[in-house]
DNA sequence: CATATCTATGCAACGAGTTGCACTGCACCT
DNA sequence: AGGTGCAGTGCAACTCGTTGCATAGATATG
């Protein structure tokens, strides 16, 4: 084991760019840094329970009117230490774990046109998060599509890398969905 | 949920390419189809159970000289019929997590040198293990380095694209901590 | 008017994955 | 003689992640 509990740790992120509610946290994960750790409501609370016992964060009830009463969380003098403390170490590196993989790897045991079909649909949805992605480079980085990052500085560059990595990945995969497709399609007219 | 159990499916994937013990099995992980979905010797051993309970594979124990006895398990035909109907049914796409992304994006709250040299350590263990699968692609598809898949139907097609599935993602990785790396350096000179 | 959706928190149960350990016996290296 | 590594199976305990459900008032949609 080199590095653990990252969704702590991405919540005391997200936490530190500014203060909110669980509920929010989540929405927030939606859209932004749960494209690199997605993680439910469930788990988000949970954790934020934890991390209140740990002494990382901090809660204050808030009433509002219309609507139910929510604890807003930020983070304490000893969350911001302990996320020092594991920005500087170690993490593992990301592993693949793809399903589609599996399937391909067996098509021929089972109905290859559907296996294809499958591919075909992936790559759909790889597409649509790709566009999802270059929308929110457009909206908020729309310096970057001539010059890249080169004007960018402190949080705000590395915002932009982590979704450069993001629509590097997206793209990876729609391309080898392409390179699948083709092959597969070839083969069946040979 | 669209599909789960994957594990399981490509237990079964591997053994009716060939019987093996959970032991050889775990090696067969670490080799290839691991690479798409890693799994531990004690991940494999439980699932072997439930999968023999469940009917989907039968077991034999062999005795072996020297060494301890093992169990070879093979795929019975319930197995394969679940095998055929798992592969006709669609699998979640695979979710992108990883730690590395929460790093960069929490960097400028932390030692960003220290976040550099980390980027820098996952490019090299990213570019080990697209060498690996480089290797691999010789070993297994010479005829591959000139004419792509052109030659290739079947079982051997499919591997081969898996394989491919390997060498884009670790591309794209190693080639998104170069531009990371690039940036973070620039940043620190300009 | 009824149904769905959003905000907001939470419990309970389960399944998936990790880590550490235990036992056996052979082969190899120093 | 002692340590490491490989082959082989397995238990126990844990964390992580998912799913279904419950509650409750507000607001939107048919």
């Amino acid at each position: 084991m080199v590095g653990s509990m990252a969704l702590e740790h991405a919540i005391l992120v997200s936490l530190t760019e500014r203060a909110g509610s669980g509920y929010e946290l989540a929405r927030r994960f939606d859209r932004s840094i749960g494209y690199f750790w997605p993680a439910t409501h469930q788990q988000i609370y949970r954790v934020l329970r934890r991390m209140d016992d740990a002494g990382w964060v901090t809660h204050t009830d808030v009433a509002q009117d219309g609507r139910p009463d929510k604890k807003v969380y930020e983070v304490s003098p000893a969350g911001r230490d302990e996320l020092t403390r594991w920005l500087a170490e170690p993490v593992d590196p990301a592993i693949l774990r793809d399903g589609l993989g599996v399937k391909l790897r067996g098509a021929s045991l089972g109905d290859t046109a559907a296996v294809l079909r499958e591919v075909e649909r992936h790559r759909a949805e790889h597409s649509t998060r790709l566009e999802i992605y270059r929308g929110i480079q457009r909206r908020d980085f729309p310096q970057s599509d001539s010059s890249g990052a080169d004007k960018l500085n402190g949080r705000e560059l590395h915002q932009y890398l982590v979704l450069r990595g993001g629509v590097r990945a997206e793209e990876s995969f729609v391309a080898w969905c392409d390179e699948v497709i083709q092959a597969m399609r070839s083969e069946g007219t040979r």
